[in-house]
DNA sequence: CAGTCGTGGAA
DNA sequence: TTTCCAAGACT
């Protein structure tokens, strides 16, 4: 391959900059080496040299997409304790499944990972498959989790290019491309860095060394074992990558939640739409969510009752908008009917209900 | 392909 | 307080 996309124009050395000293290519083995002697004990990994159950690794690996292991850490243990075979999972109600996600966010995930497992049992008799693009067809599963699951289920081939790997990556060979534009050169070097063996090993000890030594701020390059083949190292300036593109800015919308609370302390609830934002969860009813704010809020009451506006706003911040949510509360009395497409929930059942955080928040205000 | 889709913790 | 960030997928 040419060394310049124009022959004509060719690349001539800068005499005001002196050659850098040639780096060898990163060694997959060195990384492996430091892996053995700091991988992290994590719930969902097994011990070394032990393969870990596919469906384990299927769980963590969506509940861990853009979510912290501190976050996740507890979530897994309870989904594995109430549902510890993918069929167990797929024999269970989706408001289940939704309502033990409550609190972790992306909801999707919920949905998709009740669907994929509800898939393995029906598509492929209850036993996960066991190649890359095989797992690329199950919902939820996208090319980084089915990936992951092959090397580290299967011990495939393949890369499991995440965050991680990507910042590695992007610092390894000083790539100046923008995320996202990036994903797809960076993804053509990670191939490029795939060791012949220990598949699993090798994706999980790039996640470990993005998450413990190659960080996005201070980065400690002096414990890394590829310090010497560190293109963004030996720049000085390892922070540097992944360069990324500028974000949107995140827009607040306005909205009145409709608190009411029946004289037994049964609070008036309904569920979301299946999909779209918080899909499936459940709600206190309220106007819809706009910037500027609803009109009329009365128009959106689930009944009629006296609305009282309390002096508090409930605020949160969505991945793409913020929410200033007012509260009106009312009191009905202990016979009330609810609304169709309503029901009353006791606080003894908040539990079993799919309650966002957002969600939580306003129930704070029951009084 | 750029927008949609949560949450809580750290700096 | 604000910004950024975390083992992305789907449309």
């Amino acid at each position: 391959m040419p060394r310049s996309a124009d022959p004509a124009n060719p690349p001539r050395p800068d005499p005001s900059r002196p050659v850098p000293a040639s780096r060898s290519a990163p060694d997959p083995g060195a990384l492996l080496a430091w892996y053995d002697r700091h991988r992290r004990r994590l719930p969902w990994r097994a011990e070394a040299g032990v393969r870990q159950d596919p469906y384990r690794v299927f769980l963590s690996e969506i509940m861990l997409q853009q979510t912290n292991v501190v976050t996740v850490t507890p979530y897994y243990a309870a989904f594995l304790a109430r549902w510890p075979t993918v069929a167990a999972l797929a024999g269970a109600p989706l408001e289940d499944v939704l309502s033990a996600w409550a609190g972790l966010g992306y909801y999707a995930r919920a949905r998709n990972l009740h669907a994929c497992a509800r898939a393995v049992v029906e598509r492929h008799g209850g036993a996960f498959p066991d190649t890359e693009a095989a797992l690329l067809e199950l919902p939820g599963i996208g090319p980084y989790t089915a990936a992951a699951i092959a090397a580290i289920a299967f011990e495939r081939r393949a890369a499991a290019v995440d965050g991680n790997w990507e910042r590695v990556i992007a610092r390894l060979f000083a790539v100046e491309e923008a995320l996202p534009k990036a994903k797809a050169r960076l993804r053509a070097l990670a191939l490029t860095l795939l060791p012949s063996s220990r598949h699993g090993d090798f994706a999980q000890a790039m996640m470990d060394l993005g998450a413990t030594l190659c960080t996005p701020r201070k980065p400690a390059c002096a414990l890394c074992p590829w310090r010497t083949n560190c293109a963004a190292h030996a720049a000085g300036a390892p922070e540097r990558y992944p360069v990324k593109a500028a974000k949107a800015a995140r827009p607040t919308r306005q909205g009145v939640a409709f608190l009411a609370v029946r004289a037994d302390g049964a609070v008036l609830v309904r569920s979301r739409p299946p999909r779209g934002l918080l899909g499936g969860m459940s709600e206190v009813p309220s106007t819809d969510w706009i910037e500027g704010g609803p009109a009329d809020p009365a128009l959106a009451a689930p009944m009629a009752l006296e609305w009282q506006p309390l002096n508090a706003t409930v605020g949160h911040v969505f991945s793409h908008f913020a929410l200033e949510l007012a509260i009106w509360r009312a009191r009905a009395p202990a016979v009330t009917p609810a609304p169709a497409g309503h029901r009353w929930v006791r606080p003894e059942g908040f539990d079993a209900e799919a309650f966002p955080s957002v969600m939580r928040k306003v129930l704070e205000y029951i009084g």
